[in-house]
DNA sequence: GAAACATATGATAATATTTTCATATGAATA
DNA sequence: TATTCATATGAAAATATTATCATATGTTTC
């Protein structure tokens, strides 16, 4: 297995380079997770509501015109990975962004799409 | 269906500003897509291995101990998202990060993950 | 306490993704 | 031109995700 280095480049120096930037299997795991909580349009659409204003699930159905079940069960998930968080205030949840990074994440995305499309 | 929006919150003032955030679906699409191709750790792992370097993959196969097709299969899956691209050379496909918004992407997951991890 | 309302949950079908093995392709070289 | 090497592809099993319907929970209000 290992010698196959050898057969594909000669230049070997820069391996220990490369294997300094990668991520520990733990830090790996959780950036996966991150992502995987944005790779969906429903919870997307939901974050971006989200961007400015705390929000009930109320107010999130009718914006983006879903059935409330659905959208309960993508909070749900956006809870799960840490992304959202959420207070109670009489019969309503009032959910905001907890990860702030994340409205980074969102901003570079929407950009980066933004950008490609100029060309 | 519209008017829960009564019911649910008094002060819908803000709704319009609301919705001048929200990406329109095309939009939403394309940021989707980036946000899938990052959702898995084997990509990830492929990316934070292109970081900085230009590299084969079988350099890509022997660093991250993986079989070779899956490798292959996850580097289309890539392609795929326009994430990276690669020139042949001899009998070797040398990949690279096309695009450049993903390596902001990826600092900003792991720096989130490295900051949560110390609370 | 019955009714209405806001949200959450469970079950399930439809769909998508990941991973592996076997094999194909295509280029270099003996 | 037969062989070896580097990469890509196809098929399929295992697994995960998404979306929907029906219903449960818990909180107000009458």
């Amino acid at each position: 297995m290992s010698n196959l280095i050898r057969s594909c480049c000669e230049d070997l120096s820069f391996i220990p380079d490369i294997q300094k930037t990668l991520p520990n299997e733990d830090e790996l795991i959780d950036i996966t997770c991150i992502y995987k909580a944005l790779s969906d349009p429903t919870r997307v659409k939901i974050l971006f509501a989200l961007i400015k204003y705390e929000i009930c699930v109320g107010e999130i159905v009718n914006l983006l015109d879903l059935p409330q079940s659905h959208v309960s069960h993508q909070l749900r998930v956006l809870k799960k990975y840490n992304i959202v968080t959420f207070t109670k205030d009489k019969k309503m949840s009032f959910y905001r962004i907890k990860n702030l990074h994340v409205k980074e994440l969102l901003k570079i995305a929407l950009e980066n799409v933004q950008c490609q499309k100029k060309k």
